[in-house]
DNA sequence: AAAGGCGTCAACCGCCCTCCA
DNA sequence: GTGGAGGGCGGTTGACGCCTT
């Protein structure tokens, strides 16, 4: 006999989830948090596989994620971690905030794997296609398309960073001689002093730990005029959820401070979760999920915002016992 | 304008791993 | 030690939109 299937599959719903699907997920895990996933589809009156929910949750409706395209910067690291790696999305997904294993997978199978053949490079082993693949020649390969391979190899620093860098670099060489890779970890002089720097720079980056049930990053912009209300934003200059979430009237403040772990606190977390309840039951809001979802012509500017740095993010906590949101 | 090709990505499938009774 | 449940993971699929002819 074979392995029971996750769930009863009769009567279950499949293919694209709806706004209001969404919602019921969302209503749930804000109020329960991420419990058992079997029973989240009963309990939140979804027709859909635990699976399902799972996947949705943490592949598009996790309020800590990015959305649009990788930055240059990020598709470097993927590339990078990569070599080091193989075919692990989910290790790499953790080194990259905002950004799920899924995306970064679809990511590498649609842009970068053709990139890299462009520029004679196996995708897989990262070396050199050989000569009986097709490949074009350096000699004949366009110079930027040489410095473009060149800077893959190479993660963008911050001039100022830079030396610091190769200070670090130095002292890194002497105590490591060759990259190595642990069971969790890539140990790589050269990145990981990057990802150090990144760090000072206030750029989070290095381990990026799985989101746990308590805890969710969520990405600030600057911090909305209070005046502003749920009910007077619409679809039509709200593109992104994050966005909408920061421009209700909430009393959030963007002045994540780790020493003020203090702040969860009960009163706090009660008025922020009824905020955000509300928030679900305004109906422009689900019709701006909608939009998210269909969300595929990011311009520049929001681009900019969607990928700022986690350093701008204010802290939303959930309370594990409470279920209820909370931020600092 | 219509049809076909192609690219993208959300979602599904099934295997594997871990935990626990 | 063993088997089942639950969740994680990587590979694959299919729907949809855009582009080209």
């Amino acid at each position: 006999m074979g392995r029971q299937p996750c769930c009863d599959k009769v009567g279950l719903k499949k293919g694209p989830w709806t706004a209001d699907e969404d919602k019921k997920l969302i209503n749930f895990i804000l109020t329960n948090g991420q419990c058992c996933w079997r029973a989240v589809p009963k309990l939140a009156g979804l027709l859909r596989c635990g699976k399902s929910c799972r996947l949705r949750w943490t592949n598009y409706l996790r309020p800590d994620l990015k959305r649009g395209l990788l930055s240059e910067y990020e598709e470097k690291m993927v590339i990078d971690l990569h070599a080091q790696l193989g075919n692990r999305w989910s290790k790499i997904a953790s080194h990259l905030p905002g950004r799920t294993d899924n995306e970064i997978k679809n990511h590498w199978n649609t842009h970068i794997k053709k990139k890299l053949k462009k520029m004679g490079i196996d995708p897989v082993t990262h070396k050199p296609l050989s000569n009986d693949q097709p490949q074009i020649s350096k000699q004949h390969q366009p110079v930027e398309e040489q410095q473009d391979q060149q800077q893959l190899l190479e993660v963008d620093l911050d001039p100022k960073l830079e030396s610091q860098f190769d200070q670090k670099n130095k002292e890194a060489e002497t105590s490591l001689e060759s990259s190595t890779i642990t069971e969790d970890k890539v140990v790589t002089p050269l990145f990981d002093d990057r990802m150090d720097l990144m760090n000072m720079n206030g750029f989070c980056t290095d381990e990026v730990p799985i989101i746990e049930p308590d805890e969710i990053l969520m990405p600030c912009a600057p911090p909305a005029s209070s005046t502003t209300s749920a009910s007077s934003y619409s679809s039509s200059n709200s593109t992104n959820f994050l966005e909408d979430l920061q421009l209700l009237d909430f009393e959030w403040s963007c002045n994540y401070d780790d020493n003020n772990s203090d702040n969860n606190n009960n009163e706090d977390n009660n008025i922020n979760y009824n905020n955000i309840m509300a928030l679900w039951d305004d109906e422009d809001f689900i019709g701006n999920l909608d939009f998210l979802i269909n969300d595929d012509d990011l311009d520049g500017d929001r681009k900019q915002v969607l990928d700022a740095p986690l350093s701008q993010c204010s802290r939303m906590l959930m309370d594990s016992e409470s279920g209820a949101y909370g931020l600092f």
